[in-house]
DNA sequence: CGCGACATGTAAGCCGTTACATGATTGC
DNA sequence: GCAATCATGTAACGGCTTACATGTCGCG
């Protein structure tokens, strides 16, 4: 269970509950378990048993009751320990390229067809998260050089989504030119 | 199981043995399930049950019994129903970030060096996936136009990894101008 | 009064990986 | 004879998602 890690990443900023945790996952489109919860409880109960975070219970009276994580010594220690681990390489899936190993059973019209919807909806993906970038909601805590690397964290996914966009373009160039070029 | 589409992709091209498939995954980079057999060799015992392939037995006395599996005109249907929907978004996980979330707890030394090792890492990596592709064992089945199309899938996780390379060496650069602007 | 956000959890199931099991053929 | 590759499968485990279940609070 690697979420724990996360989980640790997170609470070496500031206490949350398991419902913050989990809207950040869900937020964050770079990190991985998008939208989970089932994961996020169940790894809180686990990191708490293993004297990782406290639990501070907050009385209802102003609101839902919520237990409220924060780090401890020794779970910070365990995430120092982590860090020293090297980082997997990305891992990556794009779907498309399985719709191109089998697109020679379209024609040109329709692979345009398939390859421009993709690069529309890529065109919708990157305006959202633009959006949501400029009226976010970026996390300001930590030092200076941590508010940098949260920006780089938060623009992962742009540059990730912007160059694909800009593989798709250039792919449809090409089969464009393929087609002009030769008879089929 | 997803992975059925991507089979009747290979086998639009050309008939494999499940073996075959599973090497070609587990090559390929750039395709989720890599390395995997044990889904291969289900997802082709559905196939064949659904009428999708047929399968030749290729008797032993030229080598190990194979099973060639071959693409019927149903399964090409199928195949083609499936082109018309949407391929989804690419999928990403780069695990560097969660060590990036917890960041705050390294100096500049340290930091340094976690970066620098990773940048390592992807040259390293780059540098075994363009060997691959020069003495490659590109796949030349199809059109003109689908061989465009190979080289552009098979292109898709040099491009990553070069994106990949250049978002941590502008990283890199970030947070060393950090450090000298400001103390902490 | 109903809806949406807040809040915590549980259950079921798929998907994917690792490892196991078996056996033939080729080359050193 | 041994290791590597070809070849086909099965078993077990864990991670992740979807859906379910329950309850509070504030707002229109």
């Amino acid at each position: 269970m690697d979420i724990s890690h996360a989980i640790l990443a997170f609470l070496s900023a500031a206490s949350f509950s398991g419902y913050d945790l989990k809207k950040l996952f869900a937020e964050s489109e770079s990190l991985p378990w998008a939208g989970n919860n089932n994961q996020v409880y169940a790894a809180l109960v686990k990191i708490h048993r293993e004297g990782l975070a406290s639990i501070e219970f907050q009385q209802p009276g102003e609101g839902p009751a919520r237990k409220l994580y924060t780090i401890t010594p020794a779970g910070l220690k365990v995430l120092r320990e982590w860090l020293s681990t090297e980082p997997d390489l990305p891992h990556i899936r794009f779907p498309i390229l399985i719709h191109l190993m089998a697109s020679d059973l379209l024609d040109d019209a329709e692979l345009e067809g398939l390859l421009g919807d993709y690069e529309e909806h890529l065109r919708l993906k990157l305006a959202g998260l633009q959006e949501l970038q400029r009226r976010g909601k970026r996390p300001s805590f930590g030092s200076e050089r941590q508010r940098l690397i949260w920006q780089a964290i938060n623009d992962r996914p742009l540059t990730l989504y912007r160059a694909e966009e800009e593989w798709v373009r250039n792919l449809r160039w090409v089969v464009a030119n393929a087609h002009r070029k030769e008879k089929r």
